[in-house]
DNA sequence: TCTGGGGTCCTAGGACCC
DNA sequence: TCTGGGGTCCTAGGACCC
């Protein structure tokens, strides 16, 4: 099974350039004094730990902890705990986003916290200062830390960032992995559960035939890989190699769907509470497919109990309705969301989530009109364009459809939001 | 008592066709 | 009488990511 490999050091090498304990990060240029304190940002509900501060984490509390179960680490009222604010995180994300493309060209956004790019072939001499001025650059003009890792692969380059977070005194913000000795040793140092793009399942399956560090998988024969596994785990494979054949889709690209969901804030039975989150999941649906361009095929609802409550009956299922024309009109998304809730809505069951997804997007620009359909869509575009900028204006919900009357019985508990700031909102 | 939300890609297997 | 085999499309589910 062991085999000589020669990682191809290519010319041209990929950057990941990653913000550090980012929603920590976020709440605290909204609130400079959380510097030093261990401090967690609390999924919807206040469920479970979704970002931890450095010093958080020194105290043992794992990602995706239940809030709940914080005190079984320290004692609760130690940690500054905050409720997600998701709009104040994609605000910061954007303005990190346009330094790093203003002075690195195109980038691909990975995720509301991650961009890769493309660097030159220059010599690491070079790029390291270049990269480390572009870190002080973030800290100094949105108030950020990031770290920066480059590498002749993505996966590679994913592991000389979280090197250059981990020992950020030492590193500058920024790690490269190039010369092929170097490459061995940290992958020697890697456990192959910290690998990009493998996960549980993949790591106990591998640990099982004697991998424990991405050194020890390299050294499979990549035909092994491809008949054991699969040609996701075999790419990896070559990318831990020093090829670069990493299928990245930014989320810039056309998407193919999108999604409303929410827990409720407490178990529901009634149809008219499960009805007006519907409704109002597939105004925000809608709206976001107006933002990003794109025209929905096919609208779907689901609704599921509660799971971790044994003592009420478990009922989930799903629907989808095919729209008679793409759209992203409020009224035909609410419509049809309704129509298919209608489907699967059963008395006597109890709801804890429900959501709206919409698939078969279309660029908007593609629609094609169907000239038999009784609705005049062109009409519908000038009305859901003035609901938009109404609701610009004003703030939202300032225009919006009828019911949601009461939101209190379904709405996600967010008992600790952190520091607003409209200021930082009217910069951007 | 309290356990998120939003995505993508790949594969196996069934239906169908010639 | 002989009752195949290969291709495509679709879907559900698994695995992974942040």
């Amino acid at each position: 099974m062991a085999m000589r490999y020669r990682p191809q050091v290519r010319k041209q090498m990929k950057a990941l350039i990653d913000c550090n304990n980012f929603f920590v990060s976020c709440e605290r240029v909204m609130d400079p004094s959380l510097h030093g304190k261990p401090v967690v940002v609390l999924s919807g509900n206040d469920g479970c730990v979704i970002s931890r501060s450095n010093e958080a984490k020194a105290l043992g509390i794992p990602m995706g902890c239940p809030a709940f179960q914080i005190g079984s680490y320290t004692r609760p009222d130690s940690v500054v705990q905050l409720s997600a604010n998701h709009r104040l995180y994609c605000n910061i994300s954007d303005r990190v986003m346009r330094i790093v493309g203003m002075e690195e060209g195109n980038i691909e956004i990975y995720s509301v916290d991650e961009a890769f790019f493309s660097l030159p072939d220059d010599p690491v001499e070079t790029i390291h200062p270049r990269m480390a001025a572009l870190v002080r650059k973030i800290q100094q003009w949105v108030g950020i830390p990031v770290s920066i890792g480059f590498a002749p692969s993505r996966t590679l380059a994913k592991i000389a960032s979280h090197i250059a977070k981990k020992d950020r005194r030492i590193t500058d913000g920024v790690y490269w992995l190039v010369r092929r000795e170097a490459i061995d040793t940290i992958l020697r140092r890697t456990p192959i559960s910290d690998v990009w793009g493998i996960g549980r399942r993949t790591t106990s399956s591998l640990q099982e035939h004697g991998v424990a560090t991405a050194a020890d998988f390299v050294k499979m024969s990549p035909g092994l890989v491809r008949s054991f596994y699969n040609v996701t785990l075999e790419r990896t494979h070559r990318e831990l190699r020093g090829e670069d054949c990493a299928t990245v889709s930014p989320v810039t690209d056309s998407r193919k769907s999108l999604t409303h969901s929410r827990t409720f804030g407490q178990v529901v039975t009634d149809f008219e509470t499960v009805h007006d989150a519907i409704v109002s999941f597939a105004q925000h649906l809608a709206k976001r497919m107006r933002d990003e361009q794109v025209v929905a095929t096919e609208v779907g609802v689901f609704v599921r109990g509660d799971s971790h409550r044994t003592d009420l009956p478990f009922y989930q299922n799903a629907c989808s309705i095919v729209l008679p024309t793409p759209s992203d009109s409020t009224h035909l998304v609410v419509e049809h969301a309704v129509r298919a809730l209608g489907c699967i809505y059963k008395p006597g069951m109890v709801y804890r989530k429900a959501g709206v997804w919409a698939c078969s997007l279309l660029p908007t620009s593609d629609v094609q009109l169907n000239l038999f359909d009784p609705i005049d869509y062109s009409k519908q575009r000038r009305l859901m364009a003035s609901v938009d900028a109404i609701n610009k204006h004003y703030g939202a919900p300032a225009v919006q459809l009828a019911p949601t009357a009461d939101t209190r019985t379904w709405s996600p508990h967010q008992a600790h939001p952190g520091r607003q700031s409209k200021t930082l909102l009217f910069m951007m």
